[in-house]
DNA sequence: TGACAATATATCCACTATGCATATACTCAT
DNA sequence: ATGAGTATATGCATAGTGGATATATTGTCA
């Protein structure tokens, strides 16, 4: 069995937060906050205890992982824990985004005025 | 204050369906489990703990009410309850849609192949 | 007729996800 | 040197969910 993408969903708000946070390059942790806060316009801070228990389930079920790689000694900070969107990660964040999408096409013929997506 | 519809931000996924299951009319409990594993193709099957709860939890946030009327009693089965869409759970399932159709937005600039929303 | 599936609501138990508080420790600006 | 900011981690309480169980009625069909 492969682990099918589908069977993670519906994926917890912040899974799926911190998926879109570490897409395009590695972040640890505290710039995911950071990121999330951003991107929400301050709407959604995550709370450490969210955060951290987060990624640690996220590790173990295989849509991060923790590079070995550290940079360069004169940018690094020691403390930090930086993570890694993995092929599965991608694969549940996409599908994660069709599900949301197809709900949210569901409220529109519903009559939520959905404002285009 | 007047309960922003923010504030129920993020909906439970439950909670999302059961607004748009009444949206349209008047439903009773099980009328809204056929309604969401039908909407779904059978990807979401609410389970009666968590259908039976959620409806209880949203009575009491003034999401849904129960409206007294009941139908010509030749149509009626006596066993159910029916529920209806308050003008707050409008609002909030409204305001969930945009959420959701933002996360959605965000997911294609991060290059989570979204399928137009 | 008798059995079984479907309709209909409700509660119990266990588990997951989350927020808030707390703890620890280092860095940086004033 | 004091305090704000950076950084990770755990403890505790609560909310949301699924699955099992309970109860009772209705419909199918062999």
């Amino acid at each position: 069995m492969t682990s099918e993408p589908e069977s993670f969903l519906p994926l917890p708000t912040a899974a799926f937060h911190i998926l879109l946070a570490v897409a395009a390059e590695d972040r640890h942790g505290y710039a995911i906050i950071l990121d999330v806060a951003d991107r929400t316009g301050g709407a959604l801070k995550l709370s450490p205890g969210t955060l951290y228990r987060s990624i640690q389930r996220m590790l173990e079920q295989g849509l991060l992982t923790e590079p070995r790689q550290r940079p360069a000694p004169e940018l690094d900070d020691e403390r930090r824990r930086y993570y890694r969107i993995t092929p599965l990660g991608r694969s549940v964040a996409e599908a994660e985004s069709r599900r949301m999408a197809q709900l949210v096409r569901m409220a529109r013929n519903r009559g939520f005025a959905p404002g285009r997506a």
